[in-house]
RNA sequence: GCCCCCAUCGUCUAGUGGCCUAGGACACCUCCCUUUCACGGAGGCGACGGGGAUUCGACUUCCCCUGGGGGUACCA
């Protein structure tokens, strides 16, 4: 049988990290199988669902490379389906109207809750006479779809990750709504359980892989693909992601779309590395700075774990890092620039190429994030800096204004190399007859304003570079 | 409350009864490289939640406890 999995999103908020991580598996899984990868935008929820939630989900999982070979297929394009579906179950005898109406649920519930029960419904109306069905309709009544669910019924499968997993019928909640109140004469719209499940069978889905926090609703779920006289589907759980303080990781962490990683910073090859390394081992001897093509060879859920895993970004921004010191100076400058525009730094993207490139060959092994080249690099996008305390008080040490003007008398008019630069320092220790830590550290002070920062000599080119050099030495003597 | 799931270094994890003196990665610490910082390199610190049972032998199997998480909708 051919392997046909899906993510499943619903377009009530942006693309968020748990539901991209359950689209890694998924992609990995199939394409470990050879199979197919399919999106479904889940809106049956019209209250909450927005096209702009929609586009940034697909948006997103498109940065982090998560190309799908079907869809997007949109529940709100299938209701005939599951009105069909539904009808044949009615006809079935397998669901049932129920005409509660929600204070009346509201009083069982408090009830229940009042005895310590578990909350659920009591099914009152599954078994009602024609006259109780005909008193209910002259009032008006709206009345919702109820799946009938048996107390004795015991509801097992085996796990991908989990192994065998069961539940009794009875802490199901009772017999479960399917579609919501609507006239009694029609059919209301579908609910999550039921269109998951309907769409599952008619897309063919052959392995349902997602979070734990899906583990209650499978129950529910098996028994509507035995209603449905459909065959059922391998389930896999995998483990949740969690926030610092170990819960389930939601909106309310800090980021609550996939997009503020990229503002952050972050490269999606990271972010997807990492977030398969979030529950999931590579092989034996494998390295953790993999792709996902690489991870999607061997992967398995064998080696998914069941535990919840926390969210560290210490872990992420090496990974991070990884890729930055990896990446070709030229691809690298490519990324960069955005970020200093959007940090306000003047300089002329197609002219200053070349100066961009050589700043980015300094600092490029200094990164982690893509962001942090914005302050590390903040000296060199100005005329001149202001100095930190540290830097002012080198600079008022003795002997140093009488090197630094050695320094700027000795710039050559031509531009500086690393060879000359080199020469003038050691020039001026010779000369001044003081010591080369002194002189160094001057001038970085001089230089850039700080007594830490990228390699010298190659701050003090870029600086000569733009003629800075001279200013900012000038400046510092005086 | 009830149901379900889970439990190895601070974090992510390896481990499928003897290869375990418990391995790797991140973080942290030290040293080297570098007259700065970072990168890189070499070391170091550091864990099987507790109690029973099974066994010649348990991190590995079973039970109980404890702890954590998820769920409990006419949301998805």
């Amino acid at each position: 049988m051919s392997v046909r999995v899906r993510i499943a999103p619903s377009p009530t908020g942006n693309l968020h990290i748990g539901t991209a991580r359950t689209a890694v598996f998924n992609w990995l899984y199939a394409k470990n199988n050879g199979g197919t990868f399919i999106l479904r935008i889940e809106d049956t929820d019209l209250e909450r669902s927005k096209p702009e939630f929609t586009q940034n989900i697909l948006d997103g999982l498109k940065w982090l490379g998560l190309n799908w070979d079907e869809g997007p297929v949109f529940q709100t394009d299938r209701t005939d389906l599951y009105q069909a579906k539904i009808q044949e179950l009615l006809d079935k005898g397998l669901v049932y109207r129920a005409y509660d109406l929600p204070e009346e649920l509201e009083t069982m519930r408090a009830r229940q809750k009042a005895r310590n029960e578990a909350p659920r419904y009591d099914n009152r109306h599954r078994n009602l006479t024609p006259d109780q069905i005909a008193a209910f309709e002259a009032e008006g009544r709206p009345a919702v779809i109820r799946f009938k669910i048996e107390d004795d019924r015991e509801i097992i499968w085996t796990d991908l990750v989990r192994g065998n997993v069961s539940w009794k019928g009875r802490d199901l909640g009772g017999d479960m709504v399917i579609a919501r109140a609507a006239d009694a004469s029609t059919i209301g719209a579908p609910l999550y359980n039921f269109v998951v499940v309907v769409d599952d069978i008619d897309m063919g889905i052959s392995q349902v892989i997602r979070g734990e926090d899906h583990i209650a609703n499978t129950p529910k779920q098996i028994l509507l693909y035995e209603a449905l006289g459909a065959t059922v589907p391998t389930f896999g759980h995998t483990p949740l992601i969690l926030n610092e303080k170990g819960a389930k990781l939601s909106k309310r962490d800090g980021v609550t779309s996939i997009f503020d990683f990229q503002k952050m910073g972050y490269l999606p090859e990271a972010i997807a590395n990492y977030m398969s390394l979030l529950g999931w081992s590579p092989i034996e001897g494998m390295n953790e700075i993999f792709s996902l093509e690489e991870a999607g060879k061997v992967f398995s859920f064998d080696r998914v774990n069941k535990a919840g895993a926390k969210f560290d970004w210490d872990k992420l921004n090496w990974i991070n890092g990884q890729y930055l010191h990896a990446m070709p100076v030229p691809q690298l400058t490519d990324l960069l620039i955005p970020y200093w525009q959007e940090a306000g730094y003047v300089f002329d993207a197609v002219n200053d190429r070349l100066w961009l490139e050589q700043l980015v060959a300094v600092i490029g092994a200094s990164l982690a994030k893509l962001t942090d080249a914005v302050e590390m690099s903040a000296y060199l996008f100005n005329p001149t800096v202001m100095p930190t305390d540290e830097a002012l008080k080198q600079l008022g040490l003795d002997g140093v204004t009488g090197a630094l003007t050695a320094v700027l008398a000795a710039i050559p008019a031509e531009p500086l190399t690393e060879e000359s630069a080199k020469e003038i320092i050691n020039l001026v220790v010779k000369e001044n007859g003081v010591k080369k830590g002194l002189v160094m550290k001057s001038l970085r002070a001089g230089l850039t304003g700080s007594l830490h920062g990228p390699d010298l000599i190659q701050s003090w080119l870029l600086l000569n570079a733009k003629g800075w050099d001279k200013t900012r030495l000038a400046g510092a003597i005086a």
